[in-house]
DNA sequence: GTCTATAGCCCGATAGAC
DNA sequence: GTCTATCGGGCTATAGAC
């Protein structure tokens, strides 16, 4: 994904050719990146208006004029955000489309390469989530034109393979299905902590998890007995 | 669910025993159910804190001063839409442990029931995941003690169902898809729509969904085949 | 690049006339 | 119960000294 919202005009700013302009720019890409990420877990937390540049400044051990320096407003940082969340999904997922494994192979693997990114970017899942059920108003057109298009190929490609075997559920709720599953254990994890009575989700927990879904996948696919 | 919440006080300084008390009690009841309507839309759309209480009051058609005399802050009014949801969710719920059915048949019922609220109450659904995602900073005491010993019973009995039966696949993690999946059909129905290029949700679609997730989880069971 | 200061705005909530 | 008026506070964003 591009870099359009970072702030060019002062990145040219800094004196090229000189022998400090590598070592300012590193300081400012660090700089930049620990802002991206106390933004990140803040806007998960509190939402786009909850979220209080302050807060995120405070997060960052910075004042919240000098990171409104590196930013040039709250929208631009928060878009970022989910730029780069949408950025680092998309690279994690090995689509369903372009994989040459056999279904039930690439659908145990597409499986847990969504429930890993739950579980490695709660914060960044959670941004995205809250955008998106709030009617992704500010962000519709980045879902359309990056999001869908993988999506309906991913359901195409299931469905290509589903009607020879006469399956007769819907390749396109089960796309869903695993999507919400496994969103679930980084938008949900609140809740599913209080149920279970655990602090923290553990290696064993999402272990169970993967191995369930995988199960209800193929199961619905009615191959439940290929997989054990 | 109770109604700790309403402004008691002022209901009480209705004068009481005359033949206009009930009527204009009525119209009292009334605006307060358009105002809670109203309030659970603008909460879902932009969140707590992106909610103003004049966008609530200009949809319910008065004065933000005129709504905050019916509740006394933001806040009461968030509590009070949030306990409604819950308690009709509670209501609509017909609890996998008190089911008599057969469990294949109790879990059917329970996925339409969720499925049912879902497409119901979308706005409701999606206020409460709104407080959830954002770590049920206002209402986890609540979540403590009504939501979770209700899924702890339900997972309990799916429990002692499939032990007998060495179901290896987690009772759980099963429970968690569900609601999960089930509960996508309200907070994400804006990138279905952008999915299935449709601008709202049919019959036919609540339907696929419902028959599909049912396959999955009865798949999952191993009984598949005793479910067409 | 990092400060102080402040503009300019909108918010929730209250007071009081009618 | 419904108005007008307003207070006090927090917010994003900008200006300008250093």
């Amino acid at each position: 994904m591009d870099r359009t919202h970072r702030t060019r005009s002062i990145e040219a700013a800094t004196s090229p050719g000189s022998a400090a302009v590598s070592r300012r720019a590193r300081l400012r890409d660090d700089l930049e990146q620990v802002i991206l990420g106390e933004a990140e877990r803040v806007f998960a937390d509190k939402g786009f208006d909850g979220a209080t540049v302050s807060d995120i400044a405070e997060a960052a051990g910075l004042s919240k004029q000098n990171l409104m320096y590196y930013f040039p407003s709250k929208q631009a940082l928060y878009e970022r955000v989910l730029d780069d969340v949408l950025d680092d999904w998309l690279r994690s997922m090995n689509a369903l489309a372009h994989s040459d494994l056999p279904m039930p192979q690439a659908l145990r693997l597409y499986i847990q390469a969504k429930l890993e990114f739950s579980r490695r970017r709660p914060a960044g899942s959670r941004v995205y989530a809250l955008e998106v059920i709030s009617g992704a108003k500010q962000y519709a057109q980045q879902i359309k034109s990056k999001v869908v298009p993988v999506l309906r190929k991913d359901i195409a490609t299931l469905n290509r393979w589903m009607e020879p075997r006469q399956v007769k559920v819907s390749a396109e709720h089960l796309m869903f299905a695993i999507w919400a599953a496994t969103q679930s254990y980084a938008d949900f994890a609140t809740q599913m902590q209080l149920v279970t009575g655990r602090s923290s989700l553990s290696d064993a927990f999402f272990a169970q998890a993967q191995e369930t879904l995988t199960q209800m996948v193929l199961g619905a696919l009615g191959s439940a007995e290929a997989s054990a």
